[in-house]
DNA sequence: AAAAGTACTTTGATATTCAAAGTAAAATGA
DNA sequence: TCATTTTACTTTGAATATCAAAGTACTTTT
């Protein structure tokens, strides 16, 4: 068992990071308000969220507020399991 | 500015993570000992090293010990400082 | 009604990651 | 001693991931 055993390679890129990280202290978030909070392209931030959708750590839910489309994002029970535990293996490989 | 701004992609992937921060509380580690603490192969780890390498995070030595090669690594003055960073980015993208 | 904007998705070129195979020398065994 | 295995990496190229430009399907503005 390695010292990186514990890190989840799908947290690996920062983008997702800080998807998972939004999904943690917010409800929901749609793809608008994470596009700005992360400054990442459209389709990038696509593939990032299709990518932790795959891994059902996130839930995509897509419907209309008005007129307009609207998809919002929210943490499975999975993702903050799995993040929670990424989190705390990360502590432990950098802390000391 | 985007919350993951100060995310380093240098260190986006486990194994880089691994060996800075290994490197972070040995002064020196070599190939070896970083192929068993991060469990890589060879090929993989050799690439990790090289990319770090490129952005002068590690120094690289090539000695021998007894008859036989040894590849030593250390973070550099650069590595550690962007190392830190990148923790310091990390507690405040995840501690709330 | 045309033009511009919104909210995504698709595409495919580029970059990254990976382990298998390669290299070269050392250690082991017959 | 000479073949075989092991050690310590490096090289290679196929597989996968990343990215932003372009596309789609509307809505809103002028």
């Amino acid at each position: 068992m390695s010292i990186i055993n514990n890190i989840n390679k799908a947290f690996d890129h920062r983008i997702r990071l800080g998807i998972m990280s939004v999904l943690m202290v917010n409800d929901y978030a749609d793809f608008k308000m994470l596009k700005e909070l992360l400054g990442a392209t459209d389709g990038n931030l696509a593939s990032h969220t299709k990518a932790l959708e795959k891994e059902e750590y996130i839930l995509v839910e897509k419907q209309f507020i008005g007129r307009k489309p609207n998809t919002r994002y929210s943490a499975t029970k999975l993702g903050k399991l799995q993040f929670k535990k990424h989190i705390n293996a990360l502590e432990k490989l950098i802390g000391k």
